[in-house]
DNA sequence: TTACAAAAAATAACACTGTTAACTTACAGG
DNA sequence: CCTGTAAGTTAACAGTGTTATTTTTTGTAA
């Protein structure tokens, strides 16, 4: 008797439509557009259907944040190479991270600020863990390289981490939503800056 | 007759208490508790009374959004003083804004990206101009007392202000909404970064 | 095959939200 | 005093997230 099998299946099957639902409302109609009515819709089951999968519509937004943070994390890895130099690696992953912000601007909008509690976000998103661990063993790297060996690796990822989220909100915030040739200059010259401190 | 003159005064009375309305629940429960009914229950009216003062929720809300922008540009003036060098002044507004970012949470989480349509924001809020302009003069100072004088300053500012909210965003969205050791550090680290990159 | 228990799903409600149409009341000018 | 305008009201519309209650379906055992 598979039953229970099946069963499991089934209900694996329903929470996906519900992730698949609640993902093509926001690429149509944006983040804010998503409502548990919408998804039931969609998915042709009942409203209480979508409570035996998700606690709550802000779990459902949760799991894209999850989701954004390891699609981030690939895509930087994705682009590097073990061939170039450590500071040319940062400056890859700079872009890289400037690109995929744009080019999943839903996302990012979802993993950052977006009306989420702020204190909880780091406990509920391990995957943040994962995506900081990639990027401070690449300034490590580059640390490693330069003539000032003890400075700290956490602290100078924190600081990058700042200034590439800083240059994308600011871009997607006061301008426009795609960004023009002043801001990849700013974004350069940021990220210019910032190696060229890092690596002595 | 100083009758017209006494309604346009009573009117701007209750413009005012809705707004001071609205901003006790915001210090009291957040931005996001907010709410036409709260807001009327406070004042006294009933709910589309508010609609004679203000367009939408929205509106109320660009109001603050508004006055946070003049605010932190006279925070950031206010510390500025002539005597000091032009790139120590950068530095004090670097610090001064990180000092009003979390000074005023509920403002600040306000001001940028809480749901507001982005694309918009620049044009209904001519209060960022001021505050850029006055950004821009600083680092303008800086780059005249530097050996490149022909650097882009609106380039720099643009570079400077995703820093800092960068900064603080990070801050706020990842760690806890007080900054501790660390934060201080790593704002310490960003601004020096910047200004000694800026002044050669 | 039928009876029954348990799981799944649906209906309907609660307590909200922003917004607005329609109605009532108060009040100044003739 | 009457009348028209403006101020303020009630009540409704169309939504929202969430949940208690009820119905339906389904698997199993008699």
């Amino acid at each position: 008797m598979g039953v229970l099998e099946r069963k499991q299946r089934q209900k694996e099957e329903v929470r996906n439509s519900i992730l698949t639902a609640a993902w093509s409302i926001i690429q149509t109609e944006g983040w804010q557009a998503i409502s548990i009515r919408k998804i039931a819709d969609a998915i042709e089951y009942s409203v209480p259907v979508i409570y035996n999968h998700f606690e709550s519509k802000e779990a459902i937004m949760l799991e894209f944040v999850k989701e954004g943070f390891r699609q981030l994390r690939d895509h930087i890895q994705a682009q590097l190479s073990d061939e170039d130099r450590s500071c040319q690696q940062l400056e890859i992953a700079g872009k890289a991270y400037w690109q995929f912000a744009f080019a999943n601007q839903a996302t990012y909008q979802l993993m950052f600020g977006m009306g989420l509690p702020p204190c909880e976000r780091a406990r509920q998103v391990p995957e943040i863990q994962s995506f900081s661990a990639m990027l401070v063993s690449l300034i490590q790297k580059v640390i490693d390289h330069s003539k000032q060996p003890d400075t700290n690796a956490f602290l100078k990822f924190h600081t990058f981490w700042s200034i590439l989220h800083g240059l994308v909100s600011i871009q997607m915030i006061n301008r426009s939503a795609t960004p023009d040739e002043l801001s990849e200059l700013v974004l350069e010259d940021a990220i210019y800056g910032f190696i060229k401190a890092l690596a002595v």
